[in-house]
DNA sequence: ATAATTACTGACCCAAGGGTCACTAAGGCG
DNA sequence: CGCCTTAGTGACCCTTGGGTCAGTAATTAT
């Protein structure tokens, strides 16, 4: 008997404080969030917090790096992966995409990024090059897919491919403010699909 | 000569603190904002400063509410005024307007929201009641009146006028993170509208 | 003038919390 | 089984910054 009273677990310590961290930012934000909360959330002593991560500041940094990593990578294998035409495309699989993130930890990190970024500038450049640009990336080429397929028109939307997003930025922004008031995000984003297949049509 | 020290000006004091706040939180954020930053700004002393807001946090309240009190009559004003067809409208004095606010302090106020919003819900409601509520109406209303006339069919946007001002919220947020980054906010605005006519025309 | 009032100052107080470090004990090795 | 390395602890240090208050001087009343 006589549990030992920690278990030495090098390995796993930087993603579980990384995990805490993300969910107690998420919960009260980067400055008003205790490095002993989340330690305590980690069930780690506060002593090891700096152990693993220099700073608060670099604790932060890898709240914001590891929830980037997988999720555009998502976006880009429906739109290489996919055979539907362009259409159904967009009513289908990038419009499911869309409705879901609205509710992901995507969206927090991006009031983490806005109330923050400012400070964080090399942060902001990573988030920037690794998820918008990208994701961007892949909607233009969507886009110009179907234009060449001769399914769409050229419109300026190949230009800021941004309008595809806006309604689902927006339903971000509502949900983190707004958790009391309702707004139907699906019938927002579904409509805005079906403005921009009306639009760009051939 | 002998200049005074100072002069008593009780009148003009909570108006240019606040002002100086809203500068100094647009720069910094609210919690990385000291209040003897901000009593410097303002030309005063940090114990002033607790004559005329009881804590940081009354301070706060009164930026935002500042800040929010004219915005939205603007909008209203403009369309109860007009006497344009809807479609001339949308593109004339609307489209103006929504080209306007990504620059302006309704951004920051968003910013600072979205930051602190959550542990302060009774600000967030007076927002949302006094900005949001109200200029979702006029969308709403001028929609309506679209219809009445015969200019427009009844679409979904007449249940989500959100949907107006998606691309305005997307360009808001875009200058606030990637201001080093160059998106054309005029013409992805301008794009919504050109969709938002062709879809509703009837 | 002088007194009474009060806007205003700035030195100070003190809790909070980021960061440190001397020590402890888990686990691997000969 | 004892020794060594190092993951892990938690009491402590010290700066930062929100908030206070005794005193000062600008203004108003008498």
């Amino acid at each position: 008997m006589a549990e030992p009273r920690y278990r030495r677990r090098k390995e796993d310590r930087p993603r579980e404080i990384t995990q805490a961290a993300f969910e107690a930012f998420a919960e009260k934000g980067y400055a008003a969030t205790r490095v002993e909360e989340v330690a305590k959330r980690a069930g780690v002593s506060k002593g090891l917090m700096y152990l693993y991560f220099r700073t608060k500041e670099e604790l932060f940094k890898s709240v914001i790096r590891s929830m980037v990593v997988e999720r555009v990578d998502v976006l880009i294998g429906l739109v290489e992966q996919s055979d539907l035409s362009s259409e159904e495309f967009l009513r289908g699989p990038m419009l499911e995409f869309m409705q879901r993130v609205p509710g992901s930890p995507i969206a927090i990190v991006i009031r983490l990024l806005l109330a923050e970024g400012a400070r964080h500038p090399d942060l902001v450049d990573f988030y920037f090059e690794n998820v918008v640009e990208r994701g961007l990336s892949a909607i233009t080429a969507f886009i110009e897919r179907g234009i060449e397929r001769g399914e769409f028109r050229r419109t300026a939307v190949a230009d800021v491919p941004q309008l595809v997003l806006a309604p689902m930025m927006l339903s971000m922004i509502w949900r983190l403010l707004f958790t009391t008031r309702s707004l139907d995000t699906d019938k927002l984003i579904a409509t805005q699909v079906d403005m921009l297949i009306g639009y760009m049509k051939a």
